[in-house]
DNA sequence: TCAGTAATGATAGTAAAACTATCATTTAAT
DNA sequence: ATTAAATGATAGTTTTACTATCATTACTGA
């Protein structure tokens, strides 16, 4: 099997398209290699210049500025996990089931088992962890969201909103519980890393730990009997 | 009653302890209106010596950068919010009722009962809310952790890890779930008002919306019987 | 094959951000 | 009254975050 999936992203993400060549190809992969080696902060567009043998210009031809390089790897990566998850519950008819298979990809680096992705997975991952909620904690939050750019992560959230309702439709914060287990999976894995006392992660293998806490606790959460 | 309660907070934080001069309190002051106002990113020192009529060589003998300033507020919050914590759940021996009070903290605007506070309290929860997880999210974690910058996060997560187990003592993991619901509290709120399709609040309180998705999350994880 | 156009490279330049340094002046403390 | 500390005023440096211009290469299709 040899299909090539290309997740087709907003078009207001960059000025020309990135897959449309060569160089906008390695900006986008050695851009996931700098942010992840340099944090976002410290990532410019003149260091990834001289690293992929070209100039600031030519990249600014492709991305207006850094942070929408960096919506644009975040929302790949939301687009191919709702992807992953669409593909991975097919088939499969017990929500109980569909909710494992969710919480295991969300907990987990990306796997590639059709070699998709021409990328640093790892990287790619740690970016998420790191700097996904850069993507959309800025002043600019309101403009980009009429742009649609988040549709992605809304689509994801409400993939996983649609399977906690159809596990217990009497449960009143389907979205919420969703996007907080997304956001918990990511930041549990940070604090893992460098924050532990903020975990209950003690050197066991910090992707089981934190899937099994959210296992529980969305479990818990959608199987408790009305009382609040 | 006029007691003042100063909280002491790590000298690593600043090269000149802002609480000490004028000046000082000023720039902390009128540093969370401007970041409110901005947003980090747009901020600078620059900028807020104009508003503050002083130079940017002045604030800089008080923080290092404005990153610095940043972590200096959001560490002051951690502080009094476990000084709140502590305050508010003083004289209660029920441990449900105690984690309700602190939810009750978590999900609202600090209160100042007390009149401590002389400065917007809004703008710094909004502050919160929006720019707190940047404090931590930075290459620079694990130096800073070395100094100690974040022990009133941990000091706050731990005290509220403590009531979890209190409440049930077989539950494996009080301190991510503290930190969970410290990290969804704010993003609910930034979701409820930027992303709400990432949230089920549609026009009611986000306030006690947020309460009651937590209390409820909290109260079912914690009751659950051994099952995963 | 040749003209045209699209993409990239090379270079230069600007405005603002993020500092650092110096020295004068005001203020507060002994 | 003398001294030290804090602030103000000013200036300067490096880096970031862009924008502009023009030359070169590469591919396109008539």
């Amino acid at each position: 099997m040899d299909l090539k999936i290309s997740i087709r992203l907003n078009e207001k993400l960059f000025l020309r398209d990135p897959e449309s060549s060569d160089l906008g190809q390695r900006i986008v992969k050695y851009g996931i290699e700098m942010i992840h080696k340099l944090g976002f902060e410290s990532f410019t567009f003149k260091k990834l210049g001289e690293e992929i043998h070209t100039t600031e210009a030519s990249i600014y031809r492709y991305f207006e500025n850094k942070h929408r390089l960096l919506l644009y790897i975040i929302t790949w990566y939301w687009s191919y996990l709702e992807y992953q998850v669409v593909f991975n519950i097919n088939n499969l008819t017990d929500a109980d089931e569909k909710i494992r298979r969710v919480i295991d990809l969300l907990t987990h680096e990306l796997d590639d088992s059709l070699g998709q992705i021409d990328f640093n997975h790892k990287a790619l991952y740690e970016i998420v962890i790191s700097e996904s909620s850069k993507a959309y904690l800025s002043k600019e939050v309101d403009n980009n969201n009429s742009d649609m750019l988040f549709k992605p992560y809304k689509d994801l959230c409400n993939r996983i909103a649609v399977l906690f309702q159809e596990f217990n439709s009497t449960y009143a914060y389907p979205h919420s519980l969703a996007s907080t287990i997304i956001e918990a999976a990511h930041f549990q894995h940070f604090f893992a890393r460098h924050l532990p006392r903020l975990t209950d992660i003690n050197g066991q293998l910090p992707d089981q730990t934190i899937q099994s806490f959210l296992e529980h606790l969305v479990f818990a959460t959608l199987s408790q009997k009305e009382r609040v």
